[in-house]
DNA sequence: GTAGGGTTAG
């Protein structure tokens, strides 16, 4: 061995020019043929194949081995170069040599067979593997657990259910289901078919499971949106002593991602950086998509700030991050250094950066990455034109969007493209538009989904359409169950057009508790109708479900500000002509209006407006109005007097000669002659 | 005797 190891070593330093031309290098091996055993021949060309990096080197040996009739003696030398060749993506030749032993060489054993299966499934070529599959049977060897596996894989990742289950049956005849690589590719593929109870059963009954039948079936689970159930056997899986390894991980962080569970995604972050595992660059994407997901892409900026190595996974996790996050400017930023780091920009990048032109509303941007797409040849998708579609509908560009869609042809379109283009017409007030695109879509043959109804929903909404809204829910209920933001739509279409009752009645008539955003539609429907009665429930249901979101209790307060100014007052016309009236003679007098207290973020001729309703001023002109000249105006407020009405009653305390009296919520305040007795400091 | 399964962005 030493020998043909410094002989090995010597052809390798000494021969790597001369393999552009093969006679030098004939005549070596030629040499070596002569110097040795057949024996010792067949392991200097085996390691010669395990030192072989490149395709021309391989068809060198190739040649040589055919031209010696090794080829057919050596079946081992054959697997070899079948291997080889599918490792440098020429199935083809690979299949070439497999057909040549065929025919002159020994009928090839299973051994063989498999070796070619694997070669084509590993390729991804779902149809030749199959093929071979089924030639193999007729050829009358028998497929064994290192067959299977591949079957399985290919049926897989294709949508070949079907076929998966008839090899399923060829492996309980021949009793190889039992092998453990053969379960867990059953596992995979049934998961990955949509069929989980078969998957999860097969998993469930196997005598004994190892860390990849565990990976396996979360990663399933985490695939087909159920992380909370990936997570629960991750727990299982731990509990029965085994250790998460890498690929483990990177499915527990796209799972916790989907949960946006911040906690858990440190504790994960933390077990990765623990095992060394973030030095992967899957586990370091998966880690910068799970915090990002979990809306913290400062520790995701962290992991892709430490990465030596990145791809464009990588970067693109990143830019998505930032687009979710709502910091598209970030996701501009970094798309520049991205270019520059001369990682290649895919679809993918485009479809981030058109959907991060998208949210800015940006047409201009959008356009622009239009052009980049276009002029950098990359293959545009239906991913991608739907992308563009959606982008230029929320851009304002409705025409644009239409135009894509027009110039895609009918039988390429799919059920996105139809929902981007509804949810187009929907937000641009088009209501019967959007309903002539659904009909439309249903005679092509196009079946709607959730996300169709909800755009369809909301279209109605929007443009009032109820009756039609209506109908589109009674018939979407007949082939799904209407989900929480289907809900949320009618009560938000029945809201919006004064039915307020019904809206409430849909809401008791719901199977689960609703969200939300279901008692959100109500009480803006609320507040549009000036509806107090339902507007406290709904309300009250809110401050419930999410006491920490200030915007529902500003529009509950505003519900109950409009009461107040509802006009229920019978002099109400009187005291707003009498604040208005107020308002002049104060300006003419030295008033300048404090907008700094008029608290919205609106337009200053607005703030002036909301500053003269104030309450207290209100109460102030009705007590002008109502009470005689020689009394004291009394007002009482629950909250502390805002510095605009101070310095207003200090004015008018002067201008009218009268003594106004303020309780607020934590003082008196007596305005007489222009001053106040706390004297500015309160 | 040779060979094998589970992974990330949209």
């Amino acid at each position: 061995m030493q020998r043909l190891g410094s002989l090995h070593h010597h052809f390798f330093l000494g021969s790597r020019k001369p393999l552009l031309n093969p006679c030098p290098f004939y005549s070596f091996i030629s040499i070596c043929t002569f110097s040795y055993s057949p024996d010792s021949t067949e392991v200097i060309y085996d390691n010669l194949l395990k030192s072989c990096d490149g395709l021309a080197f391989l068809k060198q040996i190739h040649l040589v081995l055919t031209t010696t009739s090794l080829i057919d003696k050596s079946p081992h030398l054959g697997a070899q170069i079948i291997i080889k060749y599918a490792q440098f993506g020429d199935p083809n030749s690979a299949r070439a040599l497999f057909d040549h032993i065929n025919i002159h060489g020994d009928k090839p054993s299973s051994f063989l067979w498999n070796t070619m299966i694997r070669a084509y499934a590993n390729g991804g070529h779902c149809f030749e593997t199959l093929q071979l599959y089924s030639v193999m049977h007729r050829a009358g060897i028998s497929p064994n657990n290192y067959t299977f596996p591949f079957i399985f894989k290919v049926c897989a990742s294709n949508s070949l259910i079907l076929l998966g289950k008839v090899a399923h049956g060829d492996a309980l005849k021949t009793g190889f289901d039992s092998d453990l690589y053969v379960e867990a590719a059953l596992v995979d593929m049934y998961a990955k078919g949509d069929q989980f109870c078969d998957g999860r059963k097969i998993f469930d009954e196997m005598s004994m499971k190892d860390l990849v039948c565990w990976t396996a079936m979360i990663t399933a689970y985490e695939q087909a949106e159920k992380p909370e159930e990936a997570l629960i056997l991750f727990q299982k899986m731990q509990q029965e002593g085994l250790l998460a390894d890498s690929v483990t991980i990177v499915s527990v962080a796209s799972a916790i991602g989907r949960l946006g569970h911040a906690k858990r995604a440190q504790s994960v972050h933390c077990y990765a950086i623990r095992h060394l595992f973030l030095e992967e660059i899957c586990v370091a994407n998966s880690v910068i998509a799970m915090h990002a997901k979990c809306g913290d892409m400062d520790k995701a900026r962290l992991v892709f700030d430490m990465m030596d190595e990145r791809n464009s996974i990588s970067w693109n996790s990143m830019l998505s991050g930032y687009t979710q996050n709502g910091k598209a400017s970030e996701a501009l930023l970094l798309f520049d250094e991205m270019r520059d780091s001369g990682c290649e920009l895919n679809p993918v990048t485009a479809l981030i950066m058109v959907a991060a032109s998208a949210y800015l509303g940006s047409s201009h941007l959008g356009r622009k990455f239009h052009d980049f797409i276009l002029d950098s040849k990359m293959k545009v998708d239906m991913n991608l034109w739907n992308a563009l579609m959606d982008m230029y509908a929320k851009c304002g560009d409705l025409e644009t969007a239409v135009e894509i869609f027009s110039g895609i042809h009918p039988s390429e379109r799919d059920v996105c493209s139809w929902n981007v283009l509804i949810s187009g017409y929907g937000m641009h007030g088009y209501g019967k538009e959007a309903l002539k695109l659904f009909s439309r879509m249903q005679e092509e043959g196009v079946e709607p989904n959730h996300i169709t109804f909800t755009s369809i929903l909301s279209a109605c909404s929007h443009a009032g359409l109820v009756d039609e809204g209506r109908k589109c829910f009674r018939d979407m209920t007949k082939s799904v169950t209407p989900e929480m933001k289907h809900y949320a739509c009618m009560v938000d279409m029945l809201g919006r057009a004064g039915l307020l009752q019904e809206a409430f009645d849909l809401i008791k008539e719901m199977p689960a508790p609703p969200n939300d955003s279901v008692w959100g539609a109500l009480l803006l429907a609320c507040k549009i109708h000036g509806n107090m009665e339902l507007g406290k429930i709904a309300a009250n249901n809110l401050f419930q479900l999410e006491p920490n979101h200030t915007g529902y209790y500003v529009l509950m307060s505003n519900i109950y500000a409009a009461q107040t100014a509802d006009h229920e007052n019978p002099y109400w016309q009187e005291v707003y002509r009498k604040v208005e009236s107020l308002t002049i003679e104060m300006k003419l007098a030295g008033y300048i209006p404090d907008l700094s207290c008029a608290l919205h973020d609106v337009e200053e001729e607005d703030k002036e407006h909301i500053l003269n309703y104030h309450s207290e001023k209100l109460a102030v002109a009705f007590g002008i109005l109502m009470i005689d000249s020689g009394m004291a105006i009394r007002v009482t407020k629950n909250l502390r007097v805002c510095n605009d009405c101070h310095l207003a009653f200090k004015y008018i305390s002067c201008i009218y000669g009268r003594r106004i009296i303020v309780r607020d919520a934590n003082r008196f305040h007596h305005f007489q002659g222009g001053s106040c007795s706390c004297k500015d400091y309160w």
